[in-house]
DNA sequence: GCATTTCGTGCAATGAAGTTGCGAGCGCGC
DNA sequence: GCGCGCTCGCAACTTCATTGCACGAAATGC
């Protein structure tokens, strides 16, 4: 694992003037390296095998980094919470991509032309989210590389599964 | 507990060319009586207490609604599923508002002027949720019928708790 | 460099929401 | 009324997430 990720994400801890620990740098360089939102079970899979952080530490450092704004928590339709490195200045308003076949989320740096619809008397807004259901480039029809037997993880799965 | 909702449930019901039983009457006649989306817990506490229907009833119920266009199924911050009638005609496109302090969703008729923002290349979508972040009427700083103790249920809940 | 304080981590237990299998029961066409 | 097949109730089970507690490591003071 290269340490490019690492250097960036230790800088950036060490920039909110708070503890920098193995933990964090990991989770965050984890998150900078990826190219979408992560689940939290995709960032454990993720982590180093030797790094030995547990489960829950990565969720104590994940709401730790949403926190500090150096993350974004997302959440899609399938009662998954994801994460993203918010490195670019982000404001609190979103667009994201959530796929209906392998359940990836990207975000979207264009928000596209939105002015929120009118809300009943006594309501006030703060933050509005825009989610894009569909297919992503993996899963479309027409993607020869598409194979069914890869999206074993995606929104139709849901399984559990009983055993006697 | 009135039977013009109840009426109006089997009517709908029946509409769908499909069986016309207790547990689906019940279930869309308490989506329809609501002013609001209703998760799988509120559904059940208001069902008639005698109607002895099962939780698991619930969920097929709702997700026989959902596959016939009765009910809609909304995905809000909590990890939680919130269901309403689908009475108006709704489009695939929907703006929905929760309520950062009480966690109330609600349906919003009008959309707002919105147009998806650009995607990737090869991403095809289909769908597109717009939801608004706030404080609702009941639960909006100036409003003196505001009390903390109401809103056990928000989002900032998830407790849990341990208990030796 | 070393002791102290404070904060983060690992472990195990716990909770809520949602799913599944299976047999019994009910709706509806005949 | 009868029987077929869809639904329901029950209980077991999975997954994701949270919490308490004790131990260990990071920063601070000296």
């Amino acid at each position: 694992m290269p340490t490019n990720y690492r250097a960036t994400a230790e800088q950036l801890i060490r920039g909110t003037a708070q503890r920098v620990t193995n933990a964090r740098i990991e989770v965050l360089a984890t998150l900078l390296k990826a190219d979408g939102a992560m689940s939290h079970g995709e960032i454990e899979a993720k982590l180093p095998r030797n790094s030995g952080i547990d489960r829950v530490t990565v969720y104590r450092v994940l709401d730790w980094l949403t926190t500090q704004n150096l993350a974004h928590k997302i959440s899609g339709d399938d009662r998954v919470w994801r994460f993203n490195a918010a490195t670019t200045a982000q404001s609190h308003q979103h667009a994201h991509f959530q796929c209906k076949c392998c359940a990836r989320v990207i975000c979207l740096d264009d928000f596209g032309t939105t002015t929120a619809p009118p809300l009943p008397a006594g309501y006030t807004s703060d933050e509005m989210d825009v989610t894009i259901k569909g297919l992503c480039a993996d899963c479309a029809p027409g993607n020869p590389a598409h194979d069914a037997s890869k999206h074993r993880h995606g929104l139709a799965r849901r399984a559990g599964g009983l055993r006697r």
